[in-house]
DNA sequence: TGCTGGCACTCTATCCCGCGGAGTGCCAAA
DNA sequence: TTTGGCACTCCGCGGGATAGAGTGCCAGCA
């Protein structure tokens, strides 16, 4: 038999499964005499023996100490997810469900906090969904309040009367009537252009332009500059973080500190959901894979979810490495199936 | 010796004092010879047992076990909280260091952020502080815009440029034109007035005058009837909860789990810190006081935070009830005076 | 009357020991 | 190639034994 790991015997390759079969339910250290009885291949333990030790050679599985079954390595979920995992479909009840928990009338605020919701209720682990990005919503219309001294306040209308309003420090005072002129003209330049088209347009008139505008429309532009500059919707929503408690393999209050610091990292946090985003369809880090220390002893299950083909935002799980993927990926894909669909129906 | 709690030795304070300060120190019973040496007395360990006897009998202290040192009761905590204590007012420079902290130009949602990672970075425990209430904010000015459909968009302009925006679903579609007389209406009727009295004023002009309003007016003042209804700023931050792990007496994964729990369910926590909001001064409860069963192991200083004499919210420390009440309560104290200091120079 | 030293007692934590169970690796036979 | 057998290893557990810490009580002393 060849030691390529690419064409590892149907045999082994059954076995692996089986270990982590089992290794998933129950947290122990799988032996021999188990996985023959396990495995349904109707072998003697001996002769599993010598599989694992194959097994081992390759790197697929490790034991932690020398008279303890097998455990799976990082190297084994990986092969196993690659290309032995038969993920098991989601029964339809349980998706309406979901779709239920989903469809009620929600601002996405409140959609993404369902979804994180749902990914940790029915995981029993913890769900994590970053906030819609906003790039891709539709410029509906703004307007510029006085407020005292040289503060201005923006609001900024998009998609499906989602608002956001900042408030602005501008260089001289402005009356009412000048502002009215400004959103006026802002409006009618950019109303059902997207924020990533209204960017550039702006770029562009400021460049190209600049002699022929007046003051006001100066003004005007510096304005949607500066409400636009700050519309990064850089924030994830979590959920259930107290179910990691329930494991073994995390009872040590010294990992579980590292964990839950890194939840409240926000950085880190959105650098890691980051790495997802672009991937376009399920992404699995497993164990050290994410490159995250404290992450070490978890995986991350994760799908971005779009609206229109329009990627928005990276949803998914966290939970310990010995995790049931196959279960864990359909729903963390239907999840965000669902998100998308019920966002599209906000917009 | 009176049994009479009122009136204890001298002495037999002297030594709770210093019981609790040993414990409060390291966490371990504290034995007869250890609080010999420790209390100054020049006792011997026989005498201190006697007295610890005592204390004992008042339920002041407990042992574990038969031969452990003793601990102190909650009603020891008590006692010692309400009478023994004298706390170590702080320093200048430490004083400087936080309202540096909170000086910097900030939002009143950041100032809130900041303050309560003052309290858990100082004390070590977790800081936890409510957003300003906005029922005294003074109501400057309110706007509306109208999105699709019946969708108002109001704007409510408070105190020093704080922000509010709701969308209001009304019975017919309004014209730019209506909307403006509405807000103008509205604007020139409440300018100046606080919130609460808006409020007051409101329900009295819909009640007395129905009659002498036009169509305009009662539209206008539903509409402020709404934006009104929903201006409870039901919500607080929390900060450094990681910080419990380090306690052994929290070691206890389920224990620590459920208080993480409790943490995340809002409505539990906010109930707990409104009965603070109305004493006026620290509050203090001690392990199974607060009520909440998941706080048995726990202890709660909060003060009130106001701005021109208004209580606008609470803040303060939690942490195991074998915490350095001395120590926390001025640094609970001196926040919430500088947040109020810094809310005062933002309004 | 209050303080003290002494003494017996109790309870815990820790180490060590021995043992059974589980599992492995290797080997020789089928 | 598979299998049964066998020796070996390691963990986990229960059972003393022991040391340490601390208590309660008592009798003597100022």
């Amino acid at each position: 038999m060849s030691k390529d790991s690419s064409d590892l015997s149907e045999r082994a390759q059954l076995m692996l499964r089986a270990l982590i079969d089992r290794y998933v339910r129950d947290g122990q250290p799988v032996g021999s005499r188990t996985l023959a009885r396990e495995a349904g291949l109707d072998l003697s333990p001996a002769t599993v023996r010598n599989v694992m030790s194959d097994l081992e050679a390759l790197g697929f599985v490790c034991s932690p100490h020398t008279s303890a079954g097998r455990v799976p390595t990082v190297q084994g979920y990986r092969f196993f997810v690659d290309t032995l995992l038969k993920v098991q479909p989601l029964d339809n009840e349980s998706i309406n469900n979901m779709r239920l928990e989903l469809s009620l009338d929600q601002s996405p605020k409140d959609l993404v906090e369902s979804a994180s919701g749902l990914l940790s209720g029915i995981t029993q682990m913890t769900g994590v969904v970053t906030l819609p990005r906003q790039e891709h919503a539709l410029f509906k219309r703004v307007e510029f309040l006085r407020l005292s001294g040289k503060q201005v306040l923006a609001i900024l209308v998009t998609g499906e009367d989602e608002v956001q309003n900042r408030i602005l420090s501008t260089e001289k005072e402005h009356s009412p009537a000048e502002l009215q002129q400004a959103s006026n003209y802002l409006n009618e330049l950019f109303a059902g252009k997207d924020l990533t088209e209204v960017r550039a347009a702006l770029l562009h008139e400021m460049q190209e332009t600049r002699t022929h505008m007046n003051s006001m429309m100066v003004t005007a532009m510096h304005m949607a500059d500066q409400v636009l500059e700050k519309n990064q919707n850089d924030d994830f929503v979590m959920a259930g973080q107290t179910n990691l408690m329930g494991f073994q393999e995390l009872c040590d209050i010294d990992k579980l500190r590292k964990l839950f610091d890194a939840f409240n990292t926000k950085r880190d946090m959105l650098h890691l959901l980051d790495q997802c985003i672009h991937s376009d369809g399920i992404q699995i880090f497993i164990g050290d894979e994410s490159g995250y220390r404290m992450l070490d002893e978890c995986s991350m299950v994760t799908a971005p979810y779009t609206v229109g083909g329009q990627i928005l935002g990276v949803l998914g799980v966290i939970g310990p490495t010995r995790m049931a993927y196959d279960r864990v990926i359909p729903i963390v894909d239907a999840t965000a199936r669902l998100l998308g669909a019920a966002l599209n129906q906000k917009e």
